[in-house]
DNA sequence: GCCAACTGTAACACGCATGGTTACAGTTCG
DNA sequence: CGAACTGTAACCATGCGTGTTACAGTTGGC
């Protein structure tokens, strides 16, 4: 694959952590259920956690937990948080063909916008319409 | 570069033949004005000849040629032609956790929705918006 | 104070997609 | 026939993302 896994990641180990509201999940809790390794989790973790989104807590007992409404913040934010590159790569055209510098200039301009459509489309859901048919699913395991 | 540049390297293509609309274009030629390979030009062009955007010639005094009116396809008929990948890439989590197959699944949707929004904004653009200030350029360049 | 259970982080291997490059068979025109 | 092309295969280098091991630092409980 070589598109990143990082968002979805991201977005299931908020989704762990609202389902467990108020308590401590470690990353080899998490990272099972992701189905990876505990240092991926916590790799992703310090970009969630860069972004104000979770704390986590050293020791014993320790581990991680949810620091937002999932009611108040949206996939975009998480998508900004994990993922810095954009979805488009502009080639390195030969700099003196005017046709070439024409076309790379425009398109630079075209693709950000559509990005920035993608990321709207982001913006639209917030995390809470994800966290809670989650949290459904888990309580109905536990009865 | 972890991003495919293929579709700027198209629109770059298909904007060399418009301007040269009539004549044959080699992939050496082409290549010089992408900064690249003859061989990677072709490969490229394969696409788009697929996709019927262009059509090649074997033998001396071959090339390839605009087969369509710039007007009358999108940069997002380019994108489709060289892009396969979805630009987002799902995790494989740990099938019997209820919370991570939940969070798959709605997700799932969530981004194909997204990126049809990111098609959708290539869609209003024409490849001609594209052409025409190169032509322009061009012909500054030849006087 | 010590041990167990954590996080943070570095280091390295591995797989995979992309692009660069060379090579060569096939085609076409003069 | 030879020159100038395309189509295509083969191989390498590179970069990114992920998996994995290892280890220093932190914290809570005994």
């Amino acid at each position: 694959m070589s598109r990143s896994t990082r968002f979805p990641a991201a977005v299931h180990i908020m989704t762990l952590l609202a389902v467990k509201q108020g308590e401590c999940c470690s990353s080899e809790w998490v990272a099972k259920s992701l189905g990876t390794n505990a240092v991926v989790v916590r790799r992703i973790m310090l970009l969630l956690q860069n972004a104000g989104f979770l704390t986590s807590q050293a020791g014993s007992h320790g581990g991680a937990m949810l620091s937002v409404d999932p009611e108040s913040i949206t996939l975009r934010d998480i998508y900004d948080a994990v993922e810095e590159e954009s979805v488009f790569c502009m080639h390195d055209p030969y700099p003196k063909c005017p046709v070439a510098c024409c076309v790379k200039q425009q398109l630079s301009g075209l693709v950000i916008g559509a990005e920035e459509k993608m990321k709207s489309e982001l913006a639209r859901t917030k995390l809470s319409t994800i966290t809670k048919p989650a949290l459904t699913e888990y309580l109905r395991m536990l009865s």
